[in-house]
DNA sequence: ATAAAGTCTACTAATTCAATTGACTTTATG
DNA sequence: CATAAAGTCAATTGAATTAGTAGACTTTAT
């Protein structure tokens, strides 16, 4: 999974978004001006996100976008899915569960990306635009959403050593 | 972190070594046939990791490569970040740290950008060749080896989800 | 009618990826 | 000591991807 330039982009206008929920069709040359982003490439970002239904868009004078969704209903896979393709380091998870089972010789390899894609699915999963966008209390550390109703399986939270990379 | 062709290749070419380890030097053509990699590009793989020092050459007639350390001994995140650059799916940890600190209305996009980081690298800092090539127990699941001496953070062992992607 | 907005198609320049080519160097061996 | 078998290394290539730009078109408020 690697973000690209455009996912940034997508992420952080959908963040300005949620940001803005509920107060209408916001314009892209707003978003572009208040993210810094380059005005026609995100006109093109806004498209796809249209066209999945993320967002929805107003037309002509007064027009621009807004969520279609309330920002704790948007995960940030999905968001990430779309522009950037599956979570999964190699392939996709479909694909490595088909390897794993095909190719006897590197199963445990594609086992270990089966495992590197599930880690950053269950972040992801579980991230919503509006855990993005919650104001931290002052003194308190970063929250997940945890939401209801999930099938999703439990969620051990990885909290990551210091050095590294 | 996106893994290449390349990167998949050098992670197949280590293994076999480290299925051959201590049985001398194995020959480019060797393991380009057993593992079905081009030979040639192969050839600038295993330039690559020697350079990196994790494997060493026998130049002339009865040439040929073997890994420089035992198979447990050698972390899958080595490999994969000599092919594929950092394990962050955005930019590297030290540069997230950074955005974290500067960069304060994106802050917790970063952030949530090195959770997932911090997910991938526990996996694969703990994962070496050797327990790649451990031959599954008939019945068993799949092990990691969980070494002794190390000081890196505790490792919550991430089931994952069975839909998705 | 007009201006302000989103829509859509096409293009491009730069970079990366996945190799391949071919010349060169080193070493075992007979 | 000639030779063949091996690794070394620089250069090139074709295809794909990335990060945009340009410009014409459509829709809507006023």
């Amino acid at each position: 999974m690697k973000i690209s330039q455009k996912g940034l982009y997508a992420l952080q206008a959908m963040m300005m978004l949620a940001r803005h929920y509920n107060q209408g069709a916001i314009k892209i040359r707003e978003i572009a001006y208040e993210e810094n982003l380059p005005e026609k490439f995100l006109e093109l970002i806004l498209l796809e996100l249209k066209n999945a239904r993320m967002v929805e868009s107003v037309r002509g004078a007064k027009g621009g976008y807004q969520l279609r969704r309330a920002p704790a209903e948007i995960r940030l896979s999905e968001i990430m899915r779309l522009i950037d393709g599956p979570l999964a380091p190699f392939g996709d998870a479909e694909q490595l569960r088909t390897l794993i089972d095909r190719d006897l010789p590197h199963r445990s390899l594609y086992q270990l990306f089966l495992d590197v894609r599930d880690a950053a699915a269950n972040i992801l999963e579980h991230t919503t635009l509006a855990d993005l966008i919650a104001e931290p209390a002052p003194g308190g550390k970063r929250k997940r959403s945890g939401k209801k109703k999930e099938k999703a399986s439990v969620l051990p939270m990885v909290v990551g050593g210091h050095k590294g990379e």
